[in-house]
RNA sequence: CGGGGCGUAGCGCAGCCCGGUUAGCGCACCUGGCUUGGGACCAGGGGGUCGGCGGUUCAAAUCCGCCCGCCCCGACCA
C-alpha cells in the first residue's frame, strides 16, 4: 500500500477520493458513473440498513419490493414528476431482441410504480394508512458523479405511505424526518439542521419537501435525507381512492422519504482526518482491532492467547478483530487500521502479557492508555461510547462555529467563498431572489429551519420585509 | 455539454522536447532468510498490445493525424 493521503487542507476533494479508495470503501467500475461498493464499504451500509430498518419497522412500516422498470406512461401521469425526472432517466427500448411496444424507464424513484399498485390495494379507510418501505437501487443519469455522493446507480430506502387525511400525512412526513435526524445524530454522529425546502429545491411532484442538512469539513452542506409531503398529487394521477367512514370517495394523502448510500460519504467527510477514516462505533464494521506484538514463537503464542481471551471477554458487546497477519509489522498495522477508521485499537505485547494489561488507543484522539486486563471490557465499552459522543460533539461544534447570522450581501458572498459557512440570513420568499443569490454566490437555501423564532428583517438580496432567517450554503 | 489535465507492469511515475542497446524506477506481488512496541531489512523472482487505429521513417513509447477512455473544475441532482 502506498503511503500518503492528500491532506484536507491541500485539496479536500482529493482527500475524499483518496480515503474512499484507500480505505477500500469503493472503487470505480468499468461502467462510467457507476461505482463498486467494496466489502468494507458495504459492511458500513449493512450496519446503516440494519439500524435504520429497525427504526422504520418500529414506526409501523413493512418492507416490500417493486419492479426496477417503470412503464413510460406511468412516469408521465404526474406532470411535475416527469418534468423533474425524465431527463435523467435510463430508458429500455428493447427486450428479447425486439423493440418494446412501450419504453421502460429504469426507476429514478418508485412513486409511480408503487402508487399504481396502491390504487389496486386501497379500497376502504380500513386499508389506511398504508405504510410500505423498500430497499432498492435506483438510477439517475447525472452529468458529474462522485463516489457515494452522486453516482449513476445508488442504493437507498424509499418509504411510501398513504393516509386518509392531510393532517395524518403531514404528521407522518415529519415523523420520518425526525427518525432520520435521530439516526444521523445518534448513529452517524452527524448533527443536522432540519427544516423545509424552498419551492425551488423541493421534490418533483411534492407539496412540500422536508430535509436534514449537515455540514462537511470543507463547510459545504450535504443533504442527508428528505421527507416529502405529496398531498394528493399522485393520488389524483394514479387514482388512489378510498371510501371513507361516511361513505364518500376520497383521494389518499401521501408521503415519501428516503436516504441513500450517500450517508457513507457523509460519514467520511464529517469525521475523517488526514490519517484516514474515522468511523462512529455504531456503524463501524470493526469496533475494536487487536494488534498483537511479539518477538518470537514463544511470545507469539502467549500474546495471541491473551488476544483471544480479550475477544471472547468482549463477546457480542462489540465487534472485535484480531489482526494476526504475519507479513506486517505492528507499526504498519497501526497505520492501516487508522486509515480504515476503526474506532478503538488494542495493543497486546509481551510486556502487557507480563503485567496482565492491554494498551488502548482511541482513533479520534490517538492517546495511548494502559488498562488492566481485568478492567479491559468495561473500559473498551466506555471508550467506544465516548468516541461516539465525542465525534458528534466535535462535529457539532465545528458546524455551530461556522453557522453565522449574516445581513449584508457583500459579507455573505465573501464568507461563502472563504472560509465557507452556513449563513443564517433573511429571505423575502421570492424564487427570483433565491436564484439571484445562487447565481452570485453559488449558495442555495438548504432549508427554512424548524424552531427558528420569527424575527423581522430584510431580505439579503432585495431588502424587502422578511420574518425569518433561512440557511444558505454551498452544497454538494 | 464547456474548460483543464492525464493515458507506459496491479498502483504511482520517469523516459517523449532532441526517434536508435534488452523500456526503467518506487510501492505492491511470489520464494527463502531474518524481523515485529509507529509504515523493517537482505537475497532471488514473476509481471508490459508503452490507450487504440493509421501515417512518416532503415528504425516510433518518442514525430504527425484521427479516435477512445479516465480524472478534475462548471451547468443538473439523493
Amino acid at each position: 500500500m502506498e503511503k500518503g493521503i492528500t491532506s484536507r487542507a491541500e485539496d479536500f476533494s482529493q482527500w475524499y477520493n483518496d480515503i474512499v479508495m484507500r480505505a477500500e470503501l469503493a472503487d470505480y467500475s468499468p461502467v462510467k458513473g457507476c461505482m463498486v461498493i467494496r466489502p468494507y464499504g458495504y459492511a458500513i451500509w449493512e450496519n446503516i440498513q440494519r439500524l435504520l430498518d429497525k427504526r422504520i419497522k418500529d414506526a409501523g412500516h413493512q418492507n416490500a419490493y417493486f419492479p426496477l422498470f417503470i412503464p413510460e406512461s406511468f412516469l408521465r401521469k404526474e406532470a411535475d414528476h416527469v418534468e423533474g425526472f425524465a431527463p435523467e432517466c435510463a430508458v429500455v427500448t428493447h427486450g428479447g431482441g425486439k423493440k418494446l411496444e412501450e419504453n421502460l424507464y429504469v426507476r429514478p424513484t418508485s412513486e409511480t410504480i408503487m402508487y399504481a399498485m396502491y390504487a389496486k390495494w386501497i379500497r376502504s379507510w380500513r386499508d389506511l394508512p398504508m405504510l410500505i418501505n423498500q430497499w432498492a437501487n435506483v438510477v439517475r443519469w447525472e452529468m458529474r458523479t462522485r463516489l457515494f455522493l452522486r453516482t449513476t446507480e445508488f442504493l437507498w430506502q424509499e418509504g411510501h405511505t398513504a393516509h386518509a387525511t392531510a393532517e395524518e400525512a403531514e404528521e407522518e412526513t415529519l415523523k420520518m424526518l425526525g427518525i432520520y435526524k435521530e439516526f444521523a445524530e445518534n448513529v452517524l454522529a452527524i448533527p443536522v439542521y432540519d427544516g423545509v425546502k424552498s419551492d425551488a429545491e423541493k421534490f418533483a411532484g411534492a407539496l412540500r419537501t422536508y430535509t436534514i442538512e449537515a455540514m462537511m469539513q470543507d463547510r459545504k452542506a450535504l443533504q442527508l435525507g428528505t421527507s416529502h409531503s405529496l398531498g394528493q398529487n399522485f393520488a389524483k394521477a394514479f387514482d388512489v381512492k378510498f371510501q371513507s367512514k361516511e361513505g364518500t370517495l376520497e383521494y389518499v394523502w401521501q408521503t415519501s422519504w428516503g436516504v441513500s448510500t450517500r450517508l457513507i460519504g457523509a460519514v467520511v467527510m464529517a469525521h475523517g482526518d488526514d490519517k484516514g477514516l474515522i468511523l462512529p462505533p455504531r456503524v463501524a464494521p470493526i469496533g475494536v482491532v487487536i494488534v498483537p506484538i511479539f518477538k518470537d514463537e514463544a511470545s507469539r503464542a502467549k500474546v495471541l492467547a491473551v488476544a483471544k481471551q480479550c475477544k471472547e471477554a468482549i463477546g457480542d458487546a462489540a465487534t472485535v478483530h484480531i489482526d494476526d497477519r504475519e507479513q506486517y509489522t505492528p507499526g504498519w498495522k497501526f497505520n492501516d487500521w487508522e486509515l480504515k477508521g476503526v474506532p478503538l485499537r488494542m495493543e497486546i505485547g509481551p510486556r502487557d502479557v507480563e503485567k496482565q494489561q492491554v494498551v488502548l488507543v482511541r482513533r479520534d484522539e490517538g492517546k495511548k492508555e494502559i488498562v488492566a486486563q481485568s478492567a479491559m471490557k468495561g473500559r473498551v465499552l466506555e471508550l467506544l461510547d465516548e468516541t461516539q459522543r465525542g465525534l458528534f460533539e466535535r462535529c457539532k461544534k465545528f458546524r455551530d462555529d461556522n453557522t453565522l447570522d449574516v445581513d449584508d450581501l457583500r459579507e455573505f458572498a465573501a464568507k461563502m467563498e472563504s472560509p465557507g459557512i452556513f449563513a443564517r440570513s433573511h429571505w423575502c420568499g421570492s424564487a427570483d431572489c433565491e436564484a439571484a443569490v445562487k447565481d452570485q454566490t453559488k449558495a442555495t437555501i438548504r432549508c427554512i429551519p424548524f424552531g427558528s423564532n420569527e424575527e423581522k428583517g430584510k431580505c439579503i438580496l432585495c431588502g424587502k420585509e422578511s420574518n425569518r432567517r433561512v440557511i444558505f450554503a454551498r452544497s454538494y
